[in-house]
Parts: structure tokens; C-alpha cells; sequence
DNA sequence: ATCGTACTACGAAGATCGTCGAACTTCGAC
DNA sequence: GTCGAAGTTCGACGATCTTCGTAGTACGAT
């Protein structure tokens, strides 16, 4: 099994201000949500979004380099995880927030 | 003493959407971190910001019709203050994360 | 080695956003 | 009533962002 990291801040690199940029758009709070009942990750070709492929993967390097989400390579698919304890560590609370609102 | 409310979103009318996408801009951020300092608001005026005062109104609308901050008329001045049990209500966990990172 | 799958990188097009200056409103003071 | 101060609104311009299609890479399977 091939496991490859993808290039990600450090938890001290993180910024709010990046990571509220990227969590204030539609597609990216759903990809978010999805990743959210999903503790182990899932493959970004199995959340369902109404966009094309490349930009769902544009959107997954957004989150990735704001340090919200962290994706590793098994094969020839990706799959992403929210940095929760990261976060939680850092903005305490606000995953949890924005996550209660769930529509 | 004149005091007239400004047109904002009742508590049930905000999005978390729209309250990230206007959290995620740095003189928005700047602004609610003064706010957060003056829990009986302070005049929009003497918010130290890099910018124009038509684009500190910009941004404070935005921030106001997001349903993050109220803002109310004393004469001539406008009195902004966090709507932070509001917030705190809809995302609990949310402004206490944002506001942890500090910078 | 060849094929198909999963995904990324690279422009390009269109929309949205942040910024400004100028003009206007509203209020208090003189 | 006239003046100045505080703030808003209105275009406009430039920058950034979202989106897409196409081309390309990496891997597993045959």
C-alpha cells in the first residue's frame, strides 16, 4: 500500500484568517460537512458535489493549504480528513460551531 | 438621544455561510476583534483600520447584514457592538474559537 | 506494455470582491 | 440658518476567485 503525505502547514502555520476564508464557501463548507461524519477520511471522488472534478480538486487544495483538511494517497485515490485535533487545539470551538449549525 | 436600529437579520435568518464568508477578510477579522474588546460597542469611527471610511461602511454592512455584528445611531455616530449572544447561540463555540487565535 | 481509473495542473472566461473618490445625508454646534 | 463632522451610497477600476475543459501524471489491473 502506497501512503504518500501531501504538502500541508504545520499546525503552527495555520492562520484564521486563511482557514475562514476557506470555510466561507458553499462547495468547501460541504466537503467539510461530508469529511465530518467521516473520522477516518474518505475518498474526494466519493463526495457528492455539484461541481466537476477539477474543481473539487481545487477546493480540496484550498482546504489542505489552509490546514483544514489533510490528504494522503492510497493507490491511485486520495484520501482527505479533517485536522480536527488541530483545529480544536488552535480556534477551540469553532469546528464544533460551525458544524452545529448543520443546516 | 437618538437611537435607531440598523436593518439586520433577525437570529433565525443568519447562515453560517454568510457569517464565515464575512468572517474571512482581514479588516472584517480586525473589526470584530475591536468589537470584541467593547461589549457596549464602540463608534465605527474610531476603529483603527488601513482604509477609506466608505470601504470601513462596506465592511461593517457586510458584517452587519451577516448577522455578526448590530449597529445602532447615537446623532451623528453609529454604535456597532458583536451580537455575541446571537452567535454564541447559533454556533456555540464559534466567536470564542476565532476570537482564541488572536493574531 | 497497454488500458482505464483517479486525480492534478494549466490556462481561460466570467463573476465576485475590496478599494477608492466624489457626491449626498443627517445631525449637533454656533 | 449655516457650518463642519460622521457616515453612507454610488459608480468604477483592478484584483481575486470560481468554474470549466483539456492535457497530463500516477497507479492498478489485465
Amino acid at each position: 500500500m502506497t501512503r504518500k503525505p501531501l504538502p500541508q502547514p504545520e499546525r503552527e502555520e495555520i492562520r484564521v484568517e486563511t482557514v475562514l476564508q476557506a470555510l466561507g464557501e458553499p462547495v468547501r463548507l460541504q466537503i467539510i460537512r461530508a469529511l465530518a461524519d467521516a473520522p477516518d477520511g474518505i475518498a474526494c471522488g466519493e463526495i457528492e458535489l455539484p461541481v466537476t472534478a477539477s474543481t473539487r480538486a481545487h477546493h480540496l487544495r484550498i482546504l489542505r493549504e489552509a490546514g483544514v483538511l489533510t490528504t494522503h494517497t492510497e493507490g491511485t485515490r486520495r484520501i482527505s480528513a479533517l485536522r480536527r485535533e488541530d483545529l480544536d487545539t488552535l480556534y477551540p470551538g469553532l469546528l464544533t460551531g460551525i458544524l452545529a449549525a448543520r443546516q
